[in-house]
DNA sequence: CAGCAGATTGACT
DNA sequence: GTCAATCTGCTGC
């Protein structure tokens, strides 16, 4: 399991890069579910025009980005979509990072079933509110430390540098002159990789 | 308090 | 390709 000081760091666009190669577990009810973290998002606190704590904003949605590194920031979009965030940097810094994409390791069959599908396809856990849905994470579990119930863990398994691809962040247009930002990154080929399919 | 847009997805033309 | 689903929070009457 990563340590909390992997969470505290502060260069934000740097931790979202770490994570990709690491495996997001979830252990509820139904059993253990995971994947590879392929795909991630760096939102850079006040000064990112991208982020829901832009100016320092704080409300009853945001305010568990302004926890301290290592706990779960999660928050419901469009009305229906859990989406999954991890918080760093220290106590009232409120960086976050969008984990959007996994590549299924363990609990396949009940990751299939939480989506309410038959097949392995990347539709399963390609994009942050499937993936979200599949692990079984809703907003309930925003500000849950991640040592309990969802973890990420370092399993050994090596990204090199030439396979980390970077892009634009998807769906923040009105962010202006920072949704021109690099702060989308994934895993070059990697089939779950939500779209660009790995370019 | 009404209206609108959003870090999305899946069903349908 | 188009569009509805439906909660949070911002803007303006």
């Amino acid at each position: 399991m990563l340590p909390e000081d992997f969470y505290t760091r502060k260069h934000v666009v740097q931790i979202a890069k770490d994570l990709l190669g690491k495996v997001l577990v979830t252990d509820f009810e139904e059993g253990r579910t995971s994947g590879i973290i392929v795909e991630t998002e760096a939102y850079a606190g006040v000064g990112d025009k991208a982020s829901h704590a832009y100016g320092g904003r704080r409300t009853t949605r945001t305010e568990t980005m302004y926890s301290r590194g290592g706990v779960a920031y999660v928050y419901l979009c469009y009305g229906i979509h859990h989406l999954f965030n991890v918080v760093t940097n220290v106590q009232d810094i409120p960086h976050a990072i969008l984990v959007r994409a996994i590549e299924p390791l363990e609990g396949i069959d009940i990751m299939l079933a939480r989506r309410n599908k038959e097949k392995l396809t990347p539709q399963l856990t390609a994009g942050p509110g499937a993936m979200s849905q599949a692990l079984g994470i809703s907003t309930g579990h925003t500000g849950l430390a991640l040592n309990t119930h969802i973890f990420i863990e370092d399993r050994g398994i090596k990204v090199r540098k030439t396979d980390i691809v970077s892009g634009t962040r998807v769906g923040v247009a009105y962010a202006l002159e920072d949704a021109y930002l690099p702060y989308r990154f994934w895993i070059k080929g990697n089939p779950y990789v939500s779209r660009g399919k790995g370019l």
